[in-house]
RNA sequence: GCGAGCGUGGCGGAACCGGCAGACGCGCCAGGUUUAGGUCCUGGUGCCCCUCGGGGCUUGAGGGUUCGAAUCCCUCCGCUCGCACCA
């Protein structure tokens, strides 16, 4: 970069806008805003309405980013694409009338910041204070206009607290299925006592307990964890490979059982669903959530159990309509009736009288002549320890073990064997299908594996065998596949119903009318959401507000004594246990001598006991996942320091209403689609049902953002090298003497493609880099880095700084005396265009009108020698909200005192809008074969006479015969000839 | 495999509701300023023909609807993202 001596030597005009005088100019207007408390917005009361009554006219604007989580290694310029593209549309609102509300936290918990601390032995706050402070001075040097008041982190004690009183109020709640929302616990005691079927009066204390927990919207349960023994940690599902080990050091993983807070998201799933239709937000992202909810409309069917006269097993189906093709029925292996069914030996009866004519392969992949519990306990070991992402890794082969035992056929009494295969997955519907081989492709394989009957009850249509190759005659067998398109019944009745020749929906209809006729089956919805797995085996993150009495049941701290505050310990290293399977995780707050029990005289309910008095209490040792924090901060925002309540009522009716969704802009990257998103909606509607806020939903309008790309290189080894150092020479690429293969991919550390912002800064300055990154292409696409094209926005504030500035003097060169009319038009044209793009968030169209009114005020200022001012004012009012450093120093030296940054964006005056001519195209059969200037407004029928009146359209005719003639008012004449 | 989205000059991209394709920027070409290069300024620049008048072609490929298609419909090809035994 250059020096004063160059400078000097060079003989550049002292006075250019060039990176020395952009980081001035940036310095000092960071340091201004923050002085003079430029971007605080007010409330409307509390601690922060200083100002309000200035801006009470003005309607409220939320705008949000999602924040991000604070990590050691510093951004690239990948990171804030977002954040500049909120602060554009922030600053725009703000110039056009509205009280807007941006600011910005941080994300503070997680493992990043656990696994350094085991690196460096660092206490994890230190880590993290230290990267938001360095996170904070990188987006400061951005200039974005954040309210500095409103910045929260959720690792802060007083933010967590409210994290845990927000818990507090999911374990005090449960979800009323009649009324569709939740209610306080208290209101569910009422319920029970009034319930004949409780018994209520009979149950001890601790069953009523127990009767209350299970109904709690935060409640205890059994879920499997990723146990590493010898890593002395529970891990998340990404770091276990493939292959069922850690991916830090490769030691065995063990799934392993273990009492997990859960959150009752699934009983919101309906809702969850229905209010998108309320939200602005893109299709893709709404498909997405659908997909991840997963609603299934069909039936559950009741199954007798040969020999089990109590015993029935019930499945989901979304075919009821194909009951009568079911030829044998699949447990998931950890379905609780398994071991009640399965007889001790192999049944001889109505297979034959020998073991060996039960097909080998029913016996299990690892047989087993002992009988069928032995088949289904090696079956089980086989399955047992497998992530979900081994059995992906495996494919679909199917496998499976015959339990020995038979289902009766509801509609024909016919027995069918029962298999326990991994195909069917315990955690959805209820872990138990009927299997209709003929209409299922996974029964279809499964039968095919395990030599089952196929029994067709849907007639496929000629059309499907021609398209399979396949005979209409052939036995099913030889099906090349399942039929599982729409068709007619056939081969379905029985001496009270028939299916045959309805259509799959009629069919539908009537078997489980019929069903639930006969007490067999009833219509069901099923969800692939599960709830929330909500504990996590970590040290940093937010402690449960939960302590457990001699009982072993949880006790919720009551709100005065929030926040529960994480306790100090020394030694962060996970303690190594035997590496086997049978040891048991202990989270690391479990080493927190002094912490894990306490001496606490806590209320009790009534119906719970009454008060019990001081006693000894253990508290719980997991802590909440990240999303937790994530999931309400947009709501601290509007009352950060509020120490009686998580928001105040009228902050929280101010900025958030009317809704549905509060926040009315939330900008942040699709990784984010489906879980923050969804835990985020869920924890509203909770408070929303609770009456702590006022609108079902929480972000009105989402966009995301797209990302930026960068040219990543790889050498013949195949490993990626630092792309800064990579030269191109005729086309190929060199780093060094070797040849490197060019790919294009997210910035970022890994592909080693990260360009930081601090180079940009030093070569250009800020505003070039908000104003490039906002003129790449439109916000929600990703688009590839190109450090050379950043010159082409820098050239355009320097050209607009030398139309206001005389490069040598330094003296402002404008003129009060008025513009042409046409360069007026321009100005007028610009000003309706980028006003409508901003409020679009379309600011790389905004940003190319900008460039056209400099480009005419360039040629204005060569013509006349000044820029008039009634040009330049609104065109530096136009580009602040993109570079707002250079737009405040020029209108400060054109001598305003206050920021702009309240000041009107500019109106169009719809006089100048208008044209006097218009250039309209002449075609023929919709080919353009002239042009031609006409006045402004004519009709069709003169726009017509006076292409007609052309004489070069006019030759064009001469001799054709016009058949017909469209016209579009100022736009064109299309002559059909024949 | 299923679902969603996207294919426009050498590059990033623009084009409202079906109405002049290629705005704006980079790059490139030519000229000016400069001792030179760079910076900066001015002009040109989709491709192909051309007798310099103009003509032809062009939005991944092919087809269709229409007076008229980058835009709507169908088939295919390519790329990106999401889900992945969900009964």
């Amino acid at each position: 970069m250059e020096t004063e001596e160059q400078r000097a030597d060079e003989a550049l005009p002292r006075y250019r806008y060039d990176a020395r005088v952009a980081n001035e100019i940036e310095a000092k207007w960071q340091d201004r805003w923050e002085v003079e408390h430029t971007f605080w917005a007010p409330n409307p009361d509390g601690p922060l309405s200083e100002g309000f009554d200035a801006v009470a006219d003005r309607s409220k604007l939320f705008v949000l980013d999602m924040f991000p989580y604070p990590s050691g290694v510093g951004l690239h310029v990948g990171h804030p694409l977002g954040y500049i593209g909120t602060d554009v549309y922030a600053r725009f609102q703000r110039m056009s009338g509205r009280n807007v509300l941006h600011a910005m936290g941080y994300d503070a918990f997680g493992l990043p910041a656990e696994q350094y601390v085991v690196q460096t032995g660092q206490h994890p706050r230190v880590t993290t204070e230290d990267n938001v402070a360095t996170m904070r001075r990188q987006l400061r040097a951005l200039g974005l206009g954040h309210d500095p008041r409103r910045s929260v982190t959720t690792t802060d004690p007083a933010y967590y607290r409210w994290t845990q009183w927000i818990f507090l109020q999911l374990f005090e709640s449960w979800y009323d299925e009649d009324a569709q929302r939740a209610r306080p616990i208290a209101e569910l005691v009422p319920i029970l006592e009034a319930d004949p079927e409780v018994g209520w009066a009979g149950l001890s204390t601790r069953e009523r307990r127990e009767l209350v927990d299970e109904n709690r919207l935060a409640y205890l349960d059994e879920a499997m964890v990723n146990w590493c023994p010898a890593l002395g940690t529970v891990l998340a599902n990404e770091e276990v490979t493939a292959e069922g080990r850690s991916d830090r050091g490769n030691h065995p993983v063990y799934r392993r059982p273990l009492e997990q807070w859960k959150l009752r998201i699934t009983a919101y799933a309906e809702r969850l669903l229905g209010d998108l239709d309320l939200l602005d937000w893109s299709d893709s992202i709404k498909v997405m959530q659908r997909n991840w909810i997963g609603r299934s409309v069909g039936a559950e069917v009741d199954f007798g159990v040969e020999g089990h006269e109590d015993t029935t097993i019930t499945v989901f189906t979304t075919r009821p309509d194909t009951l009568f093709g079911a030829t044998y029925m699949v447990l998931a292996p950890e379905h609780p009736l398994v071991d009640d069914i399965t007889p001790a030996e192999w049944p001889g009866a109505t297979l034959g009288e020998d073991v060996n004519d039960i097909p080998p392969s029913w016996r299990g992949i690892f047989g087993a002549e002992a009988g069928p519990a032995e088949a289904i306990r090696r079956y089980r070991e086989f399955v047992g320890p497998k992530s979900d992402l081994e059995r992906q890794a495996e494919g679909r082969e199917k496998t499976g073990v015959f339990t020995g035992a038979f289902a009766t056929n509801p509609v024909n009494d016919a027995p069918i064997p029962i298999f326990v295969a991994d195909y069917v997955l315990m955690g959805y519907g209820t872990g138990a299908i009927m299997a209709v081989p003929a209409h299922d492709e996974r029964d279809f394989e499964f039968a095919q594996e395990f030599d089952l009957p196929i029994h067709v009850v849907i007639q496929p249509p000629l059309a499907w065998f021609e398209a399979q190759g396949a005979d209409p005659e052939a036995d099913p067998v030889d099906w090349p596949g399942a039929f599982v398109g729409d068709g007619v019944a056939v081969s379905s009745s029985n001496d009270e119903v028939s299916l045959d020749a309805l259509d799959v929906s009629d069919a539908k209809a009537r078997i489980t009318a019929w069903l639930e006729a006969n007490e067999l089956g009833a219509a069901a919805i099923t969800y692939k959401l599960r709830d929330w797995l909500f504990s996590r085996q970590r040290y940093w993150g937010e402690p449960f507000p939960i302590v457990y009495d001699e009982e072993e049941l949880p006790v919720a701290l009551p709100a005065s004594l929030l926040p529960v505050e994480l306790p100090e310990i020394t030694d962060f290293e996970p303690e190594i246990v035997a590496d086997d399977a049978e040891s048991v995780p202990e989270p690391p707050l479990a080493r927190a001598d002094g912490w894990v029990t306490v001496e606490l005289d806590l209320p009790r309910p009534d119906w719970a006991g009454g008060g019990a008095g001081p006693k000894i209490y253990r508290r719980e040792l997991n802590t909440m996942p990240q999303w937790a924090g994530s999931c309400w901060y947009y709501l601290r925002y509007l009352d950060p320091t509020n120490e009686n309540e998580f928001v105040s009522e009228a902050a929280e009716r101010y900025w958030m209403e009317p809704g549905p969704g509060g926040v009315d802009l939330y900008v942040g990257g699709v990784e984010h689609a489906v879980l923050h998103l969804l835990y985020a909606r869920f924890w509203h509607k909770v408070l929303f049902d609770l009456g702590h806020v006022s609108t079902p939903e929480p972000f009105q309008r989402l966009y995301n953002q797209g990302y930026i790309l960068a040219g990543a290189f790889v050498d013949e080894r195949g490993s990626y090298v630092e792309a800064s150092e990579v030269v191109e020479r005729d086309g190929r690429f060199f780093h060094g003497d070797d040849e490197v293969r060019r790919e294009n991919g997210k910035m970022g550390k890994s592909l080693r493609n990260a360009v930081a912002p601090d180079d940009i800064y030093r070569d250009y300055g800020a505003d070039t880099l908000r104003l490039y990154e906002m003129f790449m292409g439109p916000l929600d696409a990703s688009r590839p880095w190109n450090t050379a094209d950043i010159v082409g926005v820098h050239r355009f504030l320097q050209r607009l700084w030398r139309n206001v500035i005389d490069e040598v003097t330094g003296d402002v060169r404008v003129t009060p005396e008025p513009c042409d009319d046409e360069t007026r038009r321009v100005l007028h044209r610009t000003i309706a265009a980028v006003g409508a793009d901003m409020g679009d968030l379309a600011f790389n169209t905004a940003v190319a009108r900008l460039f056209e009114l400099n480009n005419r005020l360039t040629q204005v200022v060569a013509e006349t020698g000044a820029a008039p001012e009634e040009v330049v004012e609104p065109l530096v009012l136009m580009t602040a909200p993109l570079a707002p450093h250079v737009a405040e120093e020029l209108w400060e030296r054109l001598g305003h005192e206050r920021t702009l940054a309240y000041e009107d964006f500019p109106q169009a005056d719809p006089l100048w809008l208008t044209v006097e001519n218009v250039e309209i195209a002449v075609q023929l059969n919709g080919k353009v074969r002239a042009r031609l200037t006409v006045p402004a407004g004519l009709d069709e029928a003169a726009t017509e006479a006076a292409a007609r009146a052309d004489a070069r359209v006019a030759g064009l005719l001469d001799g054709l015969a016009v058949r017909k003639v469209i016209v579009v008012s100022g736009r064109l004449v299309n002559f059909v000839v024949g």
